[in-house]
DNA sequence: TTAATTTATTGCGAGACAGTACAAAAAACG
DNA sequence: CGTTTTTTGTACTGTCTCGCAATAAATTAA
């Protein structure tokens, strides 16, 4: 979960910080994605980070900024693994395969139970009274459709899709697949059967049917 | 909203209620929709009913109970609507449509934003730390599943589709649009969005591209 | 050593939360 | 008319919630 781009800065004077900021987000990541947003208090999010409640407000912001600079960590962090993930494929279908393949890794990490995608479990059920959560979740919505449709078109111009194929369109069909996937993840289902869809989305995908 | 199966028999005795249970179970359902379990409180379940947190709880239970019912009636309602929807369908590329947009025209509704589907977006949250509640989407998500294969394996029969398809296969691709659009809905996608990815999705379930 | 600076700790306060006791109210029954 | 039955309304209990103020502690610079 550590990410190395964002450095924290050896400060010259006061007291020096207990935790540090970036480990006490991804703490704080991980207890909202099991808890929700409203299902965590501020003191569940102390008790995760080691942080007390004023040290952490003072470091992060109130419980809604916290959230979303959860939201944004996980979304990057996301962004990272399955871009890697997809960058080490030599042909679309692998791209796809290694696609939901390192996103499932991700939904089914948890000690307990499968949490799925942290934002689109848990903030998805807040866009309708929050009005800044529904924008970070729209905003990482169009990010993964974007995303897919690039591979399409890198695909389509490499030859392996006809010419006049819909980018878009399929972009946001794969999504839809992830969607589910994560949703899926998060009620339970087994590995074996969030692989089966996966499969077979990419059939749909990329085989023309006889 | 209203649903006439359940009727409420006059009682004997005692004081008349003031408010139907089946009606405020409607009642709770909506203010559910839209807040989530945990962003929902008893007092905004009292006032979106118009009872008392008291006889609320006499007659519909706690918190979780009355949720986990607004759950059920919800799926109800849903199989019912959509079910009726299909049922007018004279193909099944004409049934798929109906699917979708009779879904859509539930997940769309709502006085300020969208809310999408209920089970989908508001009890996904809660999966991981309320077992109850997994088990209500999970039982809802398999009956989805099982209930778009019917249709394909209803068509295929008919000759509408090859006789070797794969009909489970195919209801957990439809019922992973489903589950988008869900999401999308009630992150503030556009008719238009939500209509062109169901459409992509009839079109990628039922053409065979050359 | 002293002053300056930054963080940690304790604990407060106003309000929200779920759930319940108790008595008054409104109906049917005898 | 009185009793019984059921629901309503009010009030209450602890507990949790968020955010912040006041104070103590730890470190560097002068």
């Amino acid at each position: 979960m550590q990410h190395g781009t964002k450095i924290s800065p050896p400060r010259g004077r006061g007291r020096p910080r207990r935790v540090d900021p970036d480990a006490a987000l991804d703490l704080a990541l991980a207890a909202f994605w099991t808890g929700g947003y409203h299902g965590t208090s501020l003191d569940d999010l102390s008790a995760a980070t080691g942080m007390n409640r004023p040290s952490l407000y003072a470091t992060l912001g109130d419980k809604q900024q916290i959230y979303l600079r959860a939201l944004a960590r996980f979304a990057h962090l996301m962004e990272a693994t399955v871009g890697a993930a997809m960058a080490e494929a030599t042909s679309l279908r692998d791209a796809l395969a290694r696609f939901y393949g390192s996103a499932l890794d991700i939904y089914q990490s948890g000690d307990d139970a499968a949490r799925g995608c942290f934002v689109i479990c848990t903030a998805a059920v807040e866009a309708p009274e929050a009005p800044a959560i529904r924008e970070a979740l729209q905003a990482t919505l169009d990010l993964i459709d974007r995303r897919l449709a690039a591979r399409f078109a890198q695909a389509r111009d490499a030859g392996e899709l006809p010419p006049g194929v819909d980018v878009e369109a399929l972009g946001v069909l794969a999504a839809a697949t992830l969607h589910s996937l994560a949703i899926r993840a998060r009620s339970g289902a087994s590995r074996a059967a969030l692989d089966a869809l996966a499969a077979a989305s990419i059939t749909q995908l990329l085989d023309p049917r006889a």
